[in-house]
DNA sequence: CAAACATATGAATAGCTCTTCAACTATCAT
DNA sequence: ATGATAGTTGAAGAGCTATTCATATGTTTG
């Protein structure tokens, strides 16, 4: 934190015209609480954000969510453009972090997407720039 | 699309017990459908979640989002484990998909949280599994 | 139970990504 | 202008990831 801790010095002196001692201590202590929250849940989140953010499990959780129902693998195999062995790890991944849930009924497994997942969408849908889609 | 539309086939049988080609049909043309709007912005937000699944990246936005106020990189700095290069890297790569935002001030360079990175970062906290932080 | 079917899993590799180092630009003070 | 400071950028390599092929598991049908 040394160096980290002049510079951030000088940034306050900048901002406040005149700053003491006391001053660059409450904003070095402020900067830790900010850290230390950030910190507890950045680690599991980019777990599930990391298996979002593929072309492949995007396209499928969007295609349960669209469909707004369940779809079983042989719909869903359909709709991605790669090996029925790519759509079962995919769909694997997405389960294991909670984005889809997975029943199977007789030889046909079917897959849903979770509250979880339909809420990431929905936003993404509702912040979304003007002219980024159709 | 043949293989897998005999599937789809034997599927319905499954499901309709009795099932003639025109269900086969729309069956076919309802996936098509969810298909076709699942592709149109799947593009696009792997883009934004790509750069949101990096805990160097996640952690600056949460940092942003959490101060809820603008911080000079100089600040977030402090907070992330890695060389000044890479954070600039991540702020940078932030900005580029509208999850940041910069505004230079003399000779410093203040970030702030894009109401998009926001709400991303609610949903999150919103429908976190129970136990899964603190 | 043997064969066909639906899906899952493991290993392997090609391609992407993150971080770092080094060099660069811009701003301010002297 | 010179030097110091704040931040950015490009290149490069180690490490991660996504897809595929081959194989395995579980399920229904003959």
């Amino acid at each position: 934190m040394g160096q980290s801790e002049d510079r951030l010095r000088r940034l306050l002196e900048d901002e406040l015209e005149e700053c003491c001692e006391a001053d660059v201590e409450h904003r070095m202590g402020e900067l830790e609480q900010v850290a230390d929250r950030a910190d507890r849940v950045v680690h599991t989140d980019t777990a599930v954000l990391g298996v979002l953010s593929n072309e492949t499990r995007l396209l499928l959780v969007r295609a349960l969510d669209t469909a707004g129902r369940e779809l079983c693998v042989c719909e869903l195999e359909a709709l991605a453009d790669v090996s029925e062995s790519a759509v079962s790890h995919a769909l694997s991944d997405l389960a294991n972090v909670g984005l889809v849930t997975r029943e199977k009924r007789g030889k046909w497994r079917y897959y849903n997407a979770t509250e979880r997942a339909t809420a990431i969408l929905s936003t993404l849908d509702e912040t979304r720039p003007r002219g980024e889609n159709a």
